[in-house]
DNA sequence: GTCTATAAGAAGATAGAC
DNA sequence: GTCTATCTTCTTATAGAC
């Protein structure tokens, strides 16, 4: 068991990126084990297959999105906490402008797909939605859910047509006029 | 000069609705040659690439959404337009969350491609943007351009929500609270 | 564990008969 | 205009030496 290796970590980041820059089904094993520097054969000796590369990738995403929910979680008012999930975007503007949201983009494409891949789709927008209700609910809100799925339906359609449009001052508009809506509830 | 073949046609239909359900790079020729009964070699009689398919739907798409707006156009005042337009969702709930928006799937997988492509990405979501722009616009508010993103926004993110998801009942709850927000302005 | 070579099959595109 | 057969390339995956 050699410790030394972190030949699947760097499969895994460049996966990562160039899934995010060109989708999963356009990026190739070949693309993969050249841009992590590993030859073609052995990405084989860390992932029994392509399919399971991806696997990887949405555990991977959705472990990040933890991580930032966990974070925005320390304010101690849920009001707070929403609004530190909205500032999150302003952060990564450009990047959510040349590749769109990593859970949206990832879902939508994997919705189309056939197999196990397809049932992703639902959990990589199912973990901030969840969070999102809950904070709704922690607001006493009766209508936490359909709250949380204006707001979430909000940041990901900002995204897209970012993304779209190639517009990154769209993240800013939304964001400002989302910031106002939840600081009006 | 046969008038009397409607391969063309056929082929067209049959590239929208597997695009529709499985996204571009995941439908074959053979796919769409097969869905509509046409030989796969003749296929380039109609067509020079696959590209030139994509282009010829982007195109579909766009004039369908253009007869969408005239007939949402035809109501005197502006808010009354969007209203109708905002209504359309609740029409095709189902295949919206089957599939998501024939706009929005494929703006987003071309972003991710080379070359022309990518620059349809844009015109799919401009079409509806720079209508919605112009509502707002002849309703006087100065901020017609944000009012414009904060609508498509949240209408696209409806449809990845719901596709995600696969709950048609997110197209109600987004679309009813979409319309009180427009009320309200 | 690592890597080269290559098998096996899919997919876009073309040739050329009819 | 139509269609069959096939070429070529790309891509996933495996075999097997080191």
């Amino acid at each position: 068991m050699p410790r030394t290796s972190d030949k699947r970590e760097r499969l895994l980041r460049s996966a990562d990126r160039l899934i995010l820059s060109q989708g999963f089904r356009q990026t190739t094993l070949a693309d993969i084990a050249e841009d992590s520097d590993v030859p073609l054969g052995n990405v084989y000796y860390y992932f029994k297959t392509k399919e399971d590369i991806c696997k990887s990738i949405v555990e991977t995403r959705i472990e990040s999105m933890q991580a930032l929910l966990k974070k925005c979680s320390e304010a101690d008012a849920p009001r707070t906490r929403l609004l530190a999930l909205l500032d999150y975007p302003l952060t990564v503007r450009n990047e959510l402008t040349d590749t769109g949201c990593p859970l949206g983009t990832l879902s939508y494409e994997l919705s189309r797909s056939e197999g196990v891949l397809s049932q992703s789709s639902a959990q990589l927008i199912e973990v901030v939605l969840d969070w999102a209700r809950q904070q709704f609910q922690a607001m006493d809100k009766p209508d936490a859910d359909e709250l949380a799925l204006q707001l979430i339906s909000t940041l990901q359609g900002m995204s897209l047509v970012a993304n779209a449009t190639g517009d990154p001052s769209v993240v800013d508009k939304v964001v400002s006029r989302t910031r106002s809506w939840l600081e009006s509830l």
